[in-house]
DNA sequence: CATGAATGAGCCTTCATTCAT
DNA sequence: TATGAATGAAGGCTCATTCAT
């Protein structure tokens, strides 16, 4: 059953060839350097080809989109088996997204890209639900976290608050600053060279503005970072560390 | 002397309509349906007068965020001027940021766009140092009041930590969560209905992990919140509570 | 095969069509009102279909200068091989050229226009690398010729003189006095009507002036030019004897 | 009399400012580089002043070429007072025009983009007639020696040949080879490195071709040309020489 | 299925010329 | 007389999408 004819395979393959052409060129020439053209250009199949697999750019580009948050996923489901302290495990999901930012920049860049842009609405219907899908295995990841420091008694969040708002603060941090963090300008003015280091400390402090046991002056989180590297992201320490 | 001829009223005037009209555009169309064509259809005059007014394309936008950099920093200028201790005057500028947002929706959707696009280059050179400009005076007033909390005693940052990653971590937060806070799949999932709220105490939060005192379970900061609505946007303060 | 199939006939026949038309604008309208939109309007097909066959402007006018560069030396290579002594083979290439200029006034027109401006430069590489060829191929026709006449000792260049000097005033004379040939002030001024006839006397003036023997009081190039359009052009002796 | 208004100096001087600033753009950016708007920034004059001059581009255009055409014809009207043979006389016209060439660039550039363009038909009726009047006087310095060269008996021409006829050839000669002469595709295949040179070798062969004596084998016109240089153009020399 | 020619609206920008002030 | 804002047609070019082969 899960084996593929030729065809299939054939397909399959011809549709990765496409999302990988399509994110080089988002990255080396921007979201308006990205056309169907281009790429049937570079892949060397014809337009109507990309066609038969995209039902229009807008498609093409929520695949993309998809694919990115998939290697994300990934990454954050792997974090959350770390045998630690909720918080440690936070700490994985921190390590694991600043893998992914630095093992696929051209990921990121395309995240930001898409973001901004309205685009999921004139996917296809598959595409769109394989899209909230992801995005719904992320949440999942960080809120079973947060609410694993609830049950273990670490943290405790009295409403109004909730347990997603922590998992919202550090998401827009992240994606945020990211983002800032590429605009020269702004670097410039507040005299900030290393993006990375302080968007590490940031979300520490942020965690423990919640009050999330142990602190990090009570505990050593960058031994933590250091043992996720090892027992959890070994494969990838190399591309981190560089 | 300080006064204009009618002409050059005249030019003002159509200048800030090219302006509004564009901010429009971007908001509804976005960035791909911003063009000079549709800006000239739309303010009824000839494509050459828009030209007269912007060299190009990114010199319009660049306008643009200029204008909409400028709307905020008035209201963080504004905000320092609270009479409060330190963290009280963060909150200050967290609020202004807040009736910013609510006031001039389209200005943050603009500023939005435009961060992600590498628009200025372009510009006329004098649009390039009034960008500048205008984000050296927003670093200012953060900077400026996160430096009053360390003189004040309120707030040590040892090394390698700086003042400016408290700025950057505040600014990174805001911007992203606003962006994650628009796309509804991510709300959806997280289950967050107001943002607005949310994003208030994740900067609290974030603050007090830095160990900024007073702390916010040392402090009513919501009355802060009050007073400084009362006594330094009396005038926005509608907007706000809407 | 050499066959095409139908699609790749109709093709070349369009390619064909769109450089007719933008001949002939360039001739009637001049090259300011040689534009992509007009050929494409009178092509009735549309611009994108102009630009399926040519990547810009340039390239479309630099086609056009091959078409007729080649038209000319198809009948350069034909005239030298008329049987007689160099400087009859020399003046066959004259009467070539002035077939050329006849019988396809808009060719030569072209040619004018395109020699002032910089235009190849922007050409693809293979409308670049058949420019050189053909001028290539015309040159080697010319000197080839020059050189057979002092091979046979019928002419010498003692130096600093070169044989390609004798090309160079020759191809000089020729083009220059077309041009101004068709600048009516001028020649009013100088009281010429046939500018074709000065031109031919004037070009064997000037390969007496090199002493190119034999001489043109020695020899009856009129005649020679006769049994030229009999044995060589007798095709094209219609065309110049009207 | 000849005493202008101050009215009509100012006028007469911005006249000529709008030309020399006319003259280097085309020069500069070529003949699409020439606009009236930047005219009118460059001068510091508004675009309505410039056309209180000139009625539109064309006849601004035409008054260049008449410039450019007076300049050249003074080099000629003084080139035929030189005191020797008639074909001396005419060797001092190539001089003058190598002069002229040499001294003014711009010009030439200026001349060469116009006689392709039919401009002159749209310009103003005075300055049509002006045109009619500098090519009258050129024509007549040039004519007037090969006439003088006739009655000299220097030189016989049977009919049908023509006096004009030997000026054509000259005139196309000298034209044709310098635009070839800037076409480096041209050049390079021929191999002439020394474009001016080779032209005065052209010239004095085509004179000897009409037999117009003394022959060039016959008389030192090397020497002739430092007499011309020296006696006539003296204050042009060290432009020539360079 | 795969192809790629064809489409044509749309984009940004320039420019000669006019005319109210 | 001088100004320069306003015009709007025109220019070169791109691109998502369709469809006959």
């Amino acid at each position: 059953m899960a084996t593929l004819s030729r065809k299939q395979r054939e397909i399959r393959d011809r549709e990765r060839l496409i999302l990988d052409v399509a994110r080089r060129l988002l990255l080396d020439k921007g979201y308006l350097g990205l056309s169907m053209d281009r790429i049937a250009a570079e892949i060397e199949y014809s337009k109507g080809t990309v066609y038969q697999h995209f039902r229009c750019k807008e498609d093409l580009l929520t695949a993309l989109a998809i694919q990115t948050k998939l290697k994300r996923v990934e990454l954050f489901e792997r974090a959350v088996t770390f045998d630690g302290r909720p918080r440690e495990r936070m700490t994985a999901i921190g390590a694991a997204d600043e893998i992914f930012a630095r093992r696929y920049p051209d990921y990121i860049a395309t995240e930001e890209v898409l973001y901004v842009q309205s685009i999921a609405c004139k996917a296809s219907e598959s595409n769109q639900e394989a899209m909230q899908a992801v995005d719904g295995r992320c949440v999942a990841a960080v809120c079973g976290t947060i609410k694993g420091g609830i049950e273990a008694g670490d943290l405790e969040i009295p409403p109004p608050r909730q347990a997603s708002e922590i998992a919202f603060g550090i998401w827009g941090m992240t994606f945020g600053s990211r983002i800032v963090g590429k605009t020269p300008t702004c670097m410039d003015q507040l005299g900030i060279t290393d993006a990375t280091t302080s968007l590490r400390r940031m979300q520490q402090a942020y965690l423990d503005g919640w009050n999330w046991r142990p602190l990090s002056h009570e505990w050593d989180y960058d031994s933590t970072r250091d043992r996720i590297l090892g027992e959890v992201f070994a494969d990838e320490r190399a591309a981190i560390t560089v």
